[in-house]
RNA sequence: GCCGCGGUAGCUCAGUGGUAGAGCAUUUCUCUGAAAAAGAAAGGGUCGUCAGUUCAAUUCUGACCCGCGGCA
């Protein structure tokens, strides 16, 4: 019993880009506080997208519990909301067995979501209605926007159609203008940021790439094509499920792919720095050992 | 050696008699149910070298250097 009361709302995420070693010392903190990961990843949902993902496997995972891996069928979209729900009910699963939830991953919007409980409109994608708009000029997508709510518009990024899509879809639906971002937090929460050297991070990247090739990485792409997806929904999965997807319809060079997929990793190594950059809470670490160290100070 | 084609941003290439652009790369940034998505901004070039024509040359002319292809 005191144990679980421990715990209770305390909350810890690591974060950190692509190849950065996240998942390692989310096991690693787990097996020294009694906690339980939390799969942050918004391909490592799907189910039979395994090695391209990156996902920890089995033996990996050193018998420590792993939450909101393959929860989803790579046929349909996951999304953020769906994905704050399953982990607001994972944590208060993990909370009753009187461990402490480890999220780890990273995908900065899944995070954000259950770190800072963002509240997002209850609108569900309607992919008719936004095919029917995707028709619409970008322009003509503004001035409707403009009229529906004007506030809305003022914000918006004016040359981003899926944004102004989707504010369109929520004034229509909800008939009321787009609300004003609000956070609900829920938990207290650490969270720990792996950094790499640039130069480090992309040999970690190349010598991932070549273990999970191996590893029989392009053979899974056949065998989703062959689950029924179509090739465009591959390749919307991207970086690895893109580029091989391109070489097995002979869009591309083996050599080519590689090369442009490596390029294509890094880059999105980039763009999730820049998404947890802005947050000044994250703690920055190099080392288990710190890490460890932050922890124990943070539970006490 | 001769003939042809080319030499413009880190890379692949547009282009013009009034000192230059695109895509990718690089850097920075945005983020309200697709987030590995979608979108924005910035930096970067003595336009192969030297000379000539011209008010003005990266653009025209000549020579030279370098690369590629063909002929010998």
């Amino acid at each position: 019993m005191a144990l679980k009361a421990k715990y209770n709302k305390k909350l810890v995420v690591i974060l950190g880009p692509n190849a950065s070693g996240k998942s390692s010392l989310a096991v690693y903190l787990a097996k020294e506080f009694n906690g339980e990961v939390i799969s942050a990843d918004s391909r490592q949902v799907y189910k039979g997208m395994d090695i391209g993902s990156g996902k920890i496997m089995t033996k990996e995972m050193q018998s420590i519990p792993h939450h909101l891996l393959d929860v989803a069928s790579p046929k349909r979209r996951f999304t953020v909301t769906q994905y704050q729900k399953k982990a607001n009910n994972a944590i208060k699963q993990i909370y009753k067995n009187g461990n402490l939830p480890i999220i780890c991953g990273g995908t900065g919007f899944y995070i954000q979501s259950v770190v800072d409980g963002i509240i997002i409109p209850k609108v569900k994608p309607d992919w008719k209605f936004r095919n029917l708009l995707e028709k619409k000029s970008t322009d003509q997508l503004v001035q409707m926007l403009k009229y529906l709510d004007s506030k809305r518009a003022k914000n918006i990024d004016k040359h981003n159609r899926r944004r102004l899509i989707r504010a369109i879809e929520i004034v229509v639906k909800t008939k009321k203008s787009v609300p004003v971002l609000k956070k609900d937090k829920k938990f207290n929460t650490l969270i720990l940021g792996v950094r790499r050297d640039k130069l480090v991070l992309q040999k970690r990247i190349k010598e991932r790439l070549e273990k999970r090739l191996k590893q029989g990485m392009i053979k899974e792409v056949v065998q989703l094509k062959k689950t029924g997806l179509s090739w465009k929904r591959i390749e919307e999965f991207g970086l690895e499920y893109k580029f091989i997807a391109y070489y097995l319809q002979d869009k591309m060079k083996y050599d080519e792919m590689i090369e442009r997929l490596q390029k294509a990793i890094e880059n999105y190594a980039k763009r999730q720095m820049t998404w947890f950059k802005r947050d000044k809470q994250i703690h920055w670490i190099e080392n288990k050992k710190t890490a460890k160290k932050l922890v124990k100070k943070f539970l006490k």
